[in-house]
RNA sequence: GCGUCGGUGGUAGAGUGGUCAAUUACAACAGACUGUAAAUCUGUCGCCUUCGGGCUACGAAGGUUCAAAUCCUUCCCGACGCA
């Protein structure tokens, strides 16, 4: 029951457009994924996210374990049935935990820098005085929860067997996510661990699927057709219901900035039998596009590829060319919140004081709910509308109200998810790099 | 009219002789945000500056003092109490 086809592909480079099969519905891709780390999208609905144009949700291994507990989620029947979400979903594996609450807690780091910022190169730069939360070892890595102190040791098994819990159609090896400021040597060391929780979690993965599927399982020829009441029973699903399904399980290529480790990555993680690949791990700005390429050039082909947690419009573009699938990124949603939204002209910030009084939308030929005053399906339902303006907006974040960081999570996934899929269709029809240039063009000024 | 208390930067409110251009919060102005520790964080926030400093400021005007937002006098304004 997954499955990935490839409809087109890009002329001259890696780039292609597909569609990607689970068992809660398909993935056209290119495809933006919306992140939703403890099972909602900030601020949103599913019924809000979906309208945006959302095709699938991300959640989080860690957050979900510790709050509300992976077993209450498998309990509930997975964690989109849980929050109510119609479509496909993931869950990060919680590897990026081992870098924001490991080398990154406490400090001004991010997983993308800039080799222009002198700052870069100042790696303990700290803004707090917490020590970290995370301890890396070859086994696993131990956390000391954020929410309450207490302590938890994650392995690729555990990161696994909590996946499975949760229930998502597409899960994550567990990884190591590193800092941009690590050393070569220290880069190399972390990524023959994180090639060995690849190894270690694959088989973890198999395991259970065997074991909720049964001995006799063929993934590319699934049907579901009903639950063997043995099986549901023996997952403990408390809604019988709510029977097991696949999973795909997608493995993660790291190796921060360097040429040989991506490569030598690339090969190790491609050679082993996942459903798809993550390209995960830290990068600088400028080399992002030489990096992904190095690894798309030896991933195979006819598997799915994601690259984890980058979302700038100009970054997806690189991406899609270089033969990304998909792409999810906590920045359109947390820059909305914090009052920032996408225009083709760049971002801007409506707590601006020039937005007080403009009494016209973010944009005026968007068709989002925010700009439009209108929801998809329902057009012209409500009557006339012209949306809502700037003014009204930049009053919503003064005055601190929860709908203004709906209204402005709206505008921002309608963008780029809007973006990506325009992506696609330009693939489509063999017009990507006028698409490209146009948008770019006016997007960076 | 008498008495008491009080008048501090956009606001609230510290400070009651020098370390005060004045704690703090809010507001304002700008910036950041890339597998979410994030409805968060950072910077600026009297005027001028060659960034060393200079100038004007704590209701107003005088005064004491080497030195005053801080002490004294008068005046103006506010709250409360008594007539």
């Amino acid at each position: 029951m997954f499955k990935f086809e490839i409809q087109k592909k890009l002329e001259g480079n890696l780039g292609r457009a597909g569609v990607i099969t689970t068992p809660h519905g398909e993935i056209l891709t290119p495809a933006f994924v919306t992140v939703a780390t403890k099972a909602s999208t900030k601020a949103l609905t599913p019924e809000q996210t979906q309208d945006c144009g959302v095709q699938v949700v991300l959640a989080n291994t860690y957050h979900l374990y510790l709050q509300p507990g992976d077993e209450l989620i498998r309990d509930a029947g997975g964690f989109a049935k849980f929050m109510n979400w119609q479509g496909p979903t993931m869950t990060d594996s919680g590897g990026f935990q081992v870098f924001s609450l490991g080398v990154a807690y406490g400090k001004e780091i991010s997983k993308v820098v800039s080799i222009t910022d002198p700052n870069f190169l100042i790696p303990e730069r700290s803004i707090g005085s917490d020590a970290p939360l995370a301890k890396i070892g070859n086994d696993g890595v131990s956390f000391k929860s954020h929410l309450d102190g207490s302590l938890h040791y994650i392995t690729p098994e555990k990161s696994i067997e909590i996946q499975h819990n949760l229930g998502a159609d597409i899960i994550f090896a567990f990884d190591e996510c590193t800092s941009p400021t690590e050393s070569d040597r220290y880069q190399s060391e972390a990524l023959d661990r994180t090639h060995a929780w690849a190894k270690r979690s694959l088989d973890k993965h198999k395991a259970l699927e065997k074991e909720k599927m049964g001995e006799s399982w063929d993934s590319q020829n699934f049907v579901r057709v009903g639950a063997p009441e043995e099986r549901v029973k023996r997952r403990n699903f408390a809604n019988p219901d709510s029977m097991p399904l696949p999973q795909a399980l997608f493995g993660i290529v790291q190796g921060g900035r360097s040429e040989e480790l991506r490569k030598k990555s690339a090969s190790v993680i491609g050679a082993m039998d996942f459903d798809g690949y993550g390209i995960g791990g830290s990068f600088a700005k400028e080399d992002m596009q030489t990096a992904v390429k190095w690894v798309n050039e030896i991933l195979p082909e006819e598997k799915p590829r994601h690259l984890l947690g980058i979302g700038e419009p100009e970054d997806l573009f690189m991406g899609v060319e270089n033969g990304v699938d998909l792409f999810d990124c906590v920045g359109p949603t947390r820059i909305a919140r914090n009052g920032t939204v996408f225009t083709k002209n760049g971002k801007i910030n409506l707590l601006n004081a020039k937005f007080v009084n403009l009494f016209e939308p973010i944009e005026k030929d968007c068709i989002c709910y925010t700009c439009s005053g209108e929801r998809s399906d329902i057009k012209g339902a409500r009557g006339p509308t012209s949306g809502y303006s700037c003014a009204y907006l930049s009053h919503l974040f003064r005055a601190k109200e929860m709908e203004a960081a709906t209204l402005a999570t709206i505008h921002n996934l309608y963008f780029i998810t809007k973006l990506v899929s325009d992506m696609r269709q330009s693939i489509i029809d063999d017009t990507f790099q006028e698409f490209k240039e146009t948008f770019l063009k006016s997007y960076i000024k």
